[in-house]
DNA sequence: ATCAGTGCAAACTTTTTGCACCGCA
DNA sequence: TGCGGTGCAAAAAGTTTGCACTGAT
């Protein structure tokens, strides 16, 4: 997917600054998560970032732990029940997931500002008469991806 | 959710029918599986299923991989990344999810023909230059639930 | 000096698997 | 009577936690 067009260091110094104003360290080793995670182009699960990053594994869910509370970034669970993070929205953008039911593999889609909004009003429908206060919502949509077609 | 008017014994004998075409057995606990997953209304976790009905934990497990491999019921997974099983669509009619982000209670919800149309011209949109050969889709929609709000 | 953060090892939870047994086709 | 299904117990996989140590403020 296409980043906004934020500059990496920007997105740095906004963590930092949300960390700070809740008295949480950004210490290298949650630096390079945030790191790793800018790079990525979907979510990743704790084992690829260790296999990435060399950081113990506890240590890194101890982290990921800490900036998902934080609300720096976003844990999801893709279908083998693994849980993968990625940056939240105010640091990532909203998007949406593409999902390959034949390989797994989770990819970011951006809709463009009128198909979201339609989707935002489509939304806001459908809860209508449940009693629920909506806050957010989060579109899956599944295919088979370009090299398993 | 407001289930389809197909009455439990014709889905039932459907499911019995879907299984046998693929020589696979619709035993009792199988039955009272699909039975449970009627009745519920939102995605239920191995676990419930074993309180509701007390067969053990390791075969109902094997039960659920088979009736999901089987198309019959469907794998998600919760904000805990707990496995949650319903109804597959063609049995339990097309349905969206309503998460509570305070308690994490699951609901399901049905979308208007209309509605469900526009995100499906939606959905197709948004996946148009991403190379992905669209299968199916699946929206989540976060708020705060009656009891928690 | 204090207290958040880290790493290792051990614990815990959820899910899967090996094996013996049961029962329907 | 052969083979799919079941139950128990053990294992595997992913995640969390206790504890001792390190390092920044």
């Amino acid at each position: 997917m296409t980043r906004p067009a934020t500059p990496t260091v920007d997105l740095q110094e906004a963590v930092r600054r949300h960390l700070a104003d809740q008295s949480i360290r950004y210490t290298p080793g949650r630096r390079a998560i945030i790191g790793a995670l800018v790079q990525a182009e979907g979510p990743e699960s704790a084992a690829e970032l260790h296999r990435r990053m060399g950081v113990p594994l506890s240590s890194l869910y101890r982290s990921l732990t800490v900036l998902d509370g934080a609300g720096v970034l976003e844990r999801h669970h893709d279908a083998d029940g693994l849980a993968r993070y990625e940056l939240a929205e105010w640091l990532g953008g909203h998007h949406h997931h593409l999902i390959c039911v034949d390989c797994g593999a989770v990819e970011d889609v951006a809709l463009d500002d009128a198909t979201e909004a339609s989707l935002h009003r489509l939304v806001r429908a459908a809860a209508e008469d449940t009693g629920y206060r909506v806050t957010g919502h989060n579109l899956e949509i599944e295919g088979v991806c370009r090299t398993c077609r």
